[in-house]
DNA sequence: ATGAAAGCGCTAACAT
DNA sequence: ATGTTAGCGCTTTCAT
């Protein structure tokens, strides 16, 4: 071997700084991590020494000794999805820049999530916060994470004791029906998300009772044969907005409850040589990037700033700030685009021409 | 306070099941880890003790003491986005599985990739492994993480002596190309992904290779007039699509180097009047779901198979394995759908009818 | 303002 | 097969 071999030093420790510096070791670290009680003169001499030997503080060590982790959890239904990835990626952003190391995990039942939560995991030694998305976390389970000192911040769903983010599902409903019946449309549909899904089953609740109230109001009745269970998936929908076409009086507009469920249903639409906003009217939820390819009218929520606000008020907590009990809610905006138009005259035929 | 208000014991701590159990603590410590040299009488009774105990080691401790995090990280240019989420998903799903902890970071430059690889940054002391994904690492970065023992996978890109995960981009460029010219295509446009990008600036680069290639072995050249880049977005490439259009000679068929990018086309195409897979033939690549929605031809990928392939090496290599320096070639497949068509008559004009 | 020393809760040599 | 003990590298009382 060559000059070029050079034996890296060994990682300097906390003991090499102190030494160095000719402090004590707790004077490194109070000086380091900017406690007070050290003269100036003495941590300017620390921070240079640790400099010169590149001393970075072992994250595993300062964690046991300390107790904290520095590291922030979130939990979400499925990764792959453009909702939870779009939400993950707001949370990610504000805890990365913080210095929060960031774990994420996927559950796909109820009984996932609670094992996660459940005191055998021991998140408590592994996080010192998690952000629960579209998850519901009992009262029992709020309480044990509060007495392991973990913080709890929620999107989506409310959380007893903790900090959340929702948007006004029942209001987005409400909207939507509102938009559909002052085009004209009487006999709405809906293509709703299961709401016997134990993960998530709120959203879709609240937005179907919007939608009810909605249409109440303007005296028309949500017929149950019009709503169906689109799965919030393309797929799904498109059966879902099959069973609805060939019901014997099928909707002239429909609510679908996702923007992913309403390209299902556009795609059955397009089977059937339906117009979209002209035979059927069609809206949806999120903005999702694609709706604007497809000219998709829908109710626009900011997803990514939703995960993101949910992070900072969860390391807000870690911070020991008070919050306000009562959850952000994050606005929505209706968006519309070609896929809702009037009304057709009701003695025109919607049967395929 | 009643009752109810048990004041819950304080979590038993290895030391706690030894007495209970009547042995040490390494005695302890190999039973509950199944390490050789424990009677089996002995190892069942510490193991119902801890159950009883309801002992579960600390996480912390037991990384400070062992060296070991059992934990990975994943690193990605954004979150936020259908290809990188879906192949974070197909990898959480693997490290999970295997009981490791999943932290995910993603950078914006490789800058800040450079930061997490970094010496300082003590990656070595947060995880056990990472997987790069579409991140170039430099061989001074591979071997720096060999040297500190964190293993390495990679997807999209390849690294000195660790583990891959790819598609063949050439061969993925010389498909598209392909299936235009036995359309009868002969100017066949590009609308690539920014290849000044340091970040992901290889896919983009073999794809063309590739598709010149196929092109040139049909007798055609790539007219670098209708290779523009489309910014691997919607808008991008919309943009490049209209670049193409107003060209003096626009092309006919033209391949997107992503399916979010043809649907960016197919916008420009409708705001023309143009009739995809009619007047201008389009393909992508990916096979995004929103793929079918639009009937959209394309190059399909298996994308979280991929993230999931690029974990399991990763695990494996942590268990020691040996892994073949040839990457894994993850499969591609054409999807013929609805906007790839022949060309039309040379006569026939390209302009709106 | 600084230092000494006792942990934090485990793993891994080494000894028996 | 089991026990003893010295770490792992920090933080945090408690003195001074």
């Amino acid at each position: 071997m060559t000059a070029t071999s050079t034996r890296r030093p060994r990682r300097a420790r906390i003991e090499d700084v102190a030494l160095a510096a000719n402090v004590s070791v707790a004077t490194v670290s109070r000086a380091l991590r900017g406690l007070p009680n050290v003269a100036a003169s003495t941590s300017e001499r620390v921070h240079r020494v640790a400099l010169e030997l590149d001393y970075q503080p072992d994250p595993v060590a300062s964690r046991l000794a300390a107790g904290r982790t520095k590291t922030v959890i979130v939990v979400v239904p499925h990764l792959a999805s453009w909702y939870f990835s779009t939400v993950v990626a707001g949370a990610e952003a504000v805890c990365n820049e913080a210095g929060y190391d960031f774990l994420v995990t996927s559950v796909g039942s109820l009984d996932e999530c609670a094992r996660i939560l459940d005191d055998s995991y021991r998140i408590e030694r592994r996080t010192d916060g998690i952000v629960l998305v579209n998850i519901p976390a009992t009262d029992e389970q709020a309480r044990s994470l509060r007495e392991r000192r973990v913080a709890l911040s929620t999107v989506g769903t409310r959380a007893a004791g903790a900090p959340s983010v929702v948007v006004d599902d029942v209001g987005v409903g409400a909207l939507a029906a509102r938009t559909l019946v002052e085009l004209g449309h009487r006999r709405i549909g809906l293509i709703s998300g299961r709401g016997d899904d134990p993960l998530n089953f709120e959203v879709p609740k609240l937005r179907e009772r919007g939608f009810a109230a909605a249409l109440r109001d303007a005296d028309l009745v949500l017929d149950r044969d019009v709503v169906v269970d689109g799965n919030f998936s393309i797929e799904g929908a498109q059966e879902a907005m099959a069973t609805l076409l060939d019901r014997p009086n099928p909707p002239t507009a429909v609510f679908a409850m996702s923007d992913e469920m309403a390209y299902g249903a556009l795609m059955e639409l397009g089977a059937r040589g339906l117009r979209p906003g002209i035979d059927v009217s069609l809206i949806g939820v999120d903005d999702h990037e694609f709706s604007r390819v497809v000219g998709l009218s829908t109710i626009r929520q900011r997803v990514a700033a939703q995960g993101a606000a949910a992070a900072r008020m969860l390391l807000a907590a870690l911070r020991g700030e008070e919050f306000e009990s009562s959850p952000v809610i994050s606005p929505v905006e209706l968006v519309v685009r070609d896929t809702t138009g009037p009304a057709a005259d009701p003695s025109e035929s919607l049967r395929r021409t």
